[in-house]
Formats: structure tokens, C-alpha cells, sequence
DNA sequence: CATGATTGAGTTGTGCACAACTCAATCGCG
DNA sequence: CGCGATTGAGTTGTGCACAACTCAATCATG
């Protein structure tokens, strides 16, 4: 990567070994924190019959209505392959229909069916739960997710620079 | 969770759709950084011919030398079903060795190979590379390190009482 | 000391993430 | 118009996360 050593201009004197062991705390913590949100989305949405990736396709079209996969895909940062089996899922549970569209053959339009729709009345209690569980104001939640999506955007640009 | 509708007291006037909304935004940063970060090290990491969750695992040992895969585990939040596969795929690749303890014949201590220590050198250049994709100062990253395990303790505890 | 409970590792099954690929539909350029 | 490039979904294969389980070793209590 950088191939001389304390090359970076605001890090005039932190050791590689250093390094290492504060890389392990980060990525650590960033890895257990989603896995820990992962884990309590888990079970408060067990009730709805959700996992949370299952969750998220669903707030993306409680409010953006019938879109194809591609836009699912581009809101959540995630490819055919992962969405395909998911959305088959969730067609499966009666949440969604899925239905290629006439304008466009090689595009798939998802679908709320009225289950969908009615399953975001229930969601409605979610979020505050997980909000209380944080332990975090709104103003804290909302720096953190400001420095996360400017991480998420840095990072993107990394692994295309790469 | 909440039965009342705005119990919260630091939450007084905002209504459950918009917090639907907000929460479509955080767990989304979220689960976008964690993957983000993923990715970055899935690239970087490839030389090294390791994952992302067994540079966490390798990171340990570094650290704290020979340990049992419990320990290991309670040091990345990990169960025994996610690290005996992670662990003989290592030790598949010559970076570990597994073997029984003989003072509790139950316990499997997990011990790094001459490669396996050797790797390390090559490891010490990869969280500098990270922590310039960030694009975050070391301070903002210590901030975020520390939001994120009080946000993990916080979800860990909420799970427990759930 | 015996035996029931607990502990540590491993296995199985389900679902997600992602790379690499296929295949058909569409686009664009000569 | 024709044909090569691109696009959108889907499939396959690998690895991680986790629940639920098995099984042997150890512990603890009467």
C-alpha cells in the first residue's frame, strides 16, 4: 500500500506495530458493532418473520414503492447475487411479488403485496426499540451516521482507486 | 418493546414513520461501513491469502499468542460454529495449529506456525493503507472506535434483557 | 464417590455477501 | 439494418454468522 514507512503526513510518529494493534481495535469494533445490530434486528424481528437484510429491502420499498431490482440493489449497495435469493424469499413469505417489466425484458420490477404493505404497521414499533437500545441520543446517532457514510464513501473510492 | 408511542423522554415529538425513515438510515450506514470496510480489506488482505474475519482472528494471536478457541472467541464476540470452520480453514493454509489441551481435554488451543508468525510482517503494512482510505484523522477514528463499543455493549445488554 | 449439570468444541442447516460466471434483452455505432 | 458491447437478473461456489444441536470432558453437589 504505502510503501514507505510513516508516510502519511498527520501520522508523524505512530509505529507500524501500533498500528496494527489500534487497526485490530477498529475494525474490530466496526465488525461487532454491526454484528450487535445485527443481532438485536434479529430477534425484534422475528415477530415480523424478517431477517435484516430482509428488513432493509422492505424500508426501501415502504417508501419508494415498486422499484426494479437494480434500484434496490443501487439504495443498498448490493448486487444480483445477493438480492435474487433474498427477494425469492421474501416472494416465497408473501411479502413481495416480483414481475419482469414490458418496457424493459431484462428488468424485474418488485412488488409490496397487500401483506407487504400491511407488515410496515407492525414495523412501525421497530425502530424506536432498537433506538432506545443504543443507548444513544438522536444527535449522537445522527453524527454517527454522518461519519459512517462519509467512512463507506471513502473506503468505495479506495477500492476503486485499488 | 415500547408499548406507549413516544415513551422515550429524549424523544418527544418525533413520530414513528419518521423514526422508520431515520432508522432505514443508520442501520443501512451501518451495514454499509461494516461491508464497505470488508471489502476494502477483502482487497487488501488477498495477498496475504487471508479473509477479513481470520485477519481478525490472525490479529489475536499476534497480539496474545497461543489461546483456546474460546478465547478467541470471547475476544471477537465469535462462537465455536463460526471459528472451528474459520480455524481449520487457517490451519488448512499453514498459518495455525489446533491441538487438544491436555490439562482439560475439552479445550483445543489454537497456536500460530513459523508462517503463520512470519505473516505478521507482511500484516504490518495493511492497517496504515486502511487507515488512509478512511480519510479520517486517527482522533475521529478513536471517536468512532469508542460510539461504536459503547453501541455494542449497549445492544449486547438490551439483547440480554430482551 | 456417583451422577446430574455445565462447559468446550464441533456439526448441521439457513441465510447473507460477494466474485465469477451465464444468458437474454437492449443499446449504440458504423 | 446488423452486430458487437453493455446491461439486468440469475446461478454457482466459497466463506462468514448464528441458532440448534451432539458429544465428550469436567465440575459440583449431595
Amino acid at each position: 500500500m504505502t510503501p514507505a514507512p510513516n508516510a502519511s503526513p498527520d501520522l508523524p510518529a505512530v509505529p507500524d506495530a501500533e498500528l496494527l494493534r489500534l487497526d485490530h481495535q477498529v475494525c474490530f469494533s466496526l465488525h461487532a458493532a454491526s454484528r450487535a445490530f445485527g443481532g438485536f434486528y434479529r430477534r425484534a424481528l422475528k415477530d415480523l418473520g424478517l431477517t435484516y437484510p430482509q428488513y432493509l429491502v422492505m424500508l426501501v420499498l415502504w417508501e419508494d414503492g415498486p422499484l426494479p431490482v437494480k434500484a434496490i440493489g443501487e439504495r443498498l449497495h448490493l448486487d444480483s447475487g445477493t438480492l435474487s435469493p433474498l427477494l425469492k424469499r421474501l416472494e416465497a413469505a408473501g411479502m413481495v411479488r416480483r414481475e419482469r417489466s414490458r418496457e424493459d425484458e431484462r428488468s424485474v420490477v418488485v412488488e409490496l403485496t397487500g401483506d407487504g404493505e400491511r407488515l410496515r404497521e407492525r414495523a412501525l414499533s421497530v425502530p424506536r426499540g432498537v433506538l432506545a437500545a443504543t443507548g444513544l441520543s438522536v444527535e449522537e446517532v445522527l453524527g454517527l451516521q454522518e461519519t459512517l457514510s462519509r467512512l463507506t464513501a471513502a473506503l468505495g473510492e479506495a477500492v476503486d482507486a485499488q
